[in-house]
DNA sequence: CTGTTAGCGCGTTCAC
DNA sequence: GTGAACGCGCTAACAG
């Protein structure tokens, strides 16, 4: 810059406020700037700017546990999208599933001055995420809900998810409705409370045989499936695959018992009715909405400490074989 | 830092030595500075250590046409370990396939102080990014070739993958074999040349009747695929449906008509054989090694205007109804 | 309208 | 072993 100032024979004060439409300069000398910038192809160099002035770097910070996983990868895009409306960039990092990386990750995105985080949080517990809350801007949670600190979160409405797809199998006519997933995570805690809750509405009391609480492996989802669904006369017509081993387990059981008429199977996560040949009902939530609300959340920071932590609840939708699919997402390209 | 200098009765210095695990500090020293730094919570602000050093910032910028479409989140992944292995970090933009956005993008990130940029091209034609290349570290283009500038790429041998698909169907006894894609692009144009190598291999005629080229949409796609699967006793046995479009097309023909033996069916894409209810084989390019092998070429630039731009090509494998998939993606997840 | 001074937070280069 | 000065690229706050 001042190599370009010399060149004009103007100082560093006149091009700075040239590039910037800042008052103050004469047209002609606005013109002879950006036309001697644009020649050099000289830019500006951002960092310098808002460290001078203090300002925010335009710049968030996003920690997930896994960006093959379309979940995320449709939760960057939501974030990206709320960023970019901003004039801000997103910087991801994954942390594969490690908590210690993630508040490393975390560290090293303060540092490097970003306005504030978004963090995806691999384990349940989050007390070590509460050094990377001081002397940076907001951090918050999505997917789960803060323990062991205090943040704002934006999390998928899972109970509300679970309660309305159980609701519907009533209304089909079902009575015995199954239930498969590990609720030692917080989203299959919430999704069994849905099924309780729709039970309670119904008048229908929740039979304990048709619950099953596997470990989140395929290995205790595939053997659960295969109980659950050879209980006779007692098997269920219908059931909510609340995790995605014990859909895939689910599914692979059926499909292996060709001839008998399989059960209704609700799935959560990203619509794909696609993945069976079987009708399938999967209950969805919408993983962009939720990445853009979780970025608002980082450029609208509340005052430290005034109140208690925002939680916002995403609602998620019921995509079934009959539902048509908006192309809210791409389709997948080829290469 | 000073704040902290001065609580210490030291200077600004002693406290950065020590911080950086720099010579000439007492170890006395060292220990109260570290343990003031931590009890204050203090983190020092690479930016401002960059700025001075004139040292590459640690950060990459990846411009994709879109973060929703696992091709991208694959490649993505991969550009993130690759900088995670070089203790970079990066910034992740969407173009949404328009090249002015695109051209845009690459500007801001550079101004950001980015160490190199990939970009995943919009259109076939990349002279807008010229600009883009002055100035910062280097550009590489991933999935296209550079057309109207010279730089790095890292590409899909995609003359490679249908070649071999091709082969793969003559082997089996296959000796109609259909081509369903837009030629318009590049990735189409190469399947194309691999369909007609493998006939010339083969001693088999192509037979131009077999050869479809509709636009890249789910409309044109339809219509030609109808007419290619119609022809009545000169239908093709097998196919090659090489776009997305194509091969969507190709599976809802194929599956209006039960009853009919299906034809076999290649894909182009990301595996994901579920798709069909009947067999499907899949040419898959490994979009994480790629992505690797991009921002690989970041951290190893060549010397500017020494030789010609480097082009690495990237293998796909056929994953196919007997293929076991090896777990490389991670399963979606849910919430 | 334009130029000068000062300084953002840090590291290099010298002196002490 | 430690500190003072200077500068990275840029811009507020004042001069002129």
């Amino acid at each position: 810059m001042r190599s370009l100032a010399a060149r004009l024979g103007v100082s560093a004060m006149t091009v700075s406020r040239a590039l910037n439409d800042r008052p103050g300069v004469a047209e002609a000398t606005r013109r002879r700037v950006l036309g001697a910038a644009a020649a050099l192809g000289y830019r500006p160099d951002r960092r310098a700017s808002r460290l001078r002035a203090g300002a925010p770097a335009g710049l968030v910070g996003l920690v997930v546990t896994s960006l093959a996983d379309p979940v995320m990868s449709a939760l960057t895009a939501g974030v990206e999208r709320a960023c970019a409306e901003n004039a801000a960039r997103v910087i991801v990092a994954s942390s594969n599933s490690d908590p210690a990386a993630e508040s490393g990750l975390v560290a090293d995105l303060r540092a490097r001055g970003v306005d504030g985080v978004v963090v995806v949080p691999a384990g349940a517990d989050h007390a070590h995420l509460r050094a990377g809350q001081r002397g940076g801007g907001p951090l918050v949670l999505a997917t789960s809900p803060p323990a062991g600190l205090a943040a704002d979160c934006v999390l998928v409405d899972e109970v509300s998810g679970a309660h309305r797809a159980c609701r519907q199998l009533f209304r089909q006519g079902h009575r015995r409705i199954g239930f498969l997933a590990s609720t030692r995570s917080w989203a299959g805690s919430e999704r069994l409370r849905g099924h309780i809750l729709a039970h309670d509405e119904a008048g229908v009391p929740v039979d304990e045989r048709l619950v099953r609480q596997p470990r989140e492996d395929a290995h205790s989802a595939r053997s659960a499936a295969r109980e659950l669904l050879s209980t006779g006369d007692d098997a269920p017509s219908a059931l909510l695959a609340a995790d995605f081993p014990s859909l895939v387990a689910v599914l692979r059981t059926v499909g292996a018992r060709p001839g008998s008429r399989p059960p209704a199977i609700v799935g959560f996560g990203p619509a794909r009715t696609d993945l069976a040949p079987f009708p399938l009902t999967m209950v969805s939530p919408d993983s962009v909405a939720l990445g853009r609300a979780a970025a608002q959340l980082v450029f609208e920071p509340r005052a430290p400490g005034s109140t208690a932590p925002r939680q916002i609840m995403m609602a998620s939708s019921l995509v079934g074989p009959s539902t048509r699919l908006a192309h809210a997402v791409a389709p997948p390209r080829i290469g």
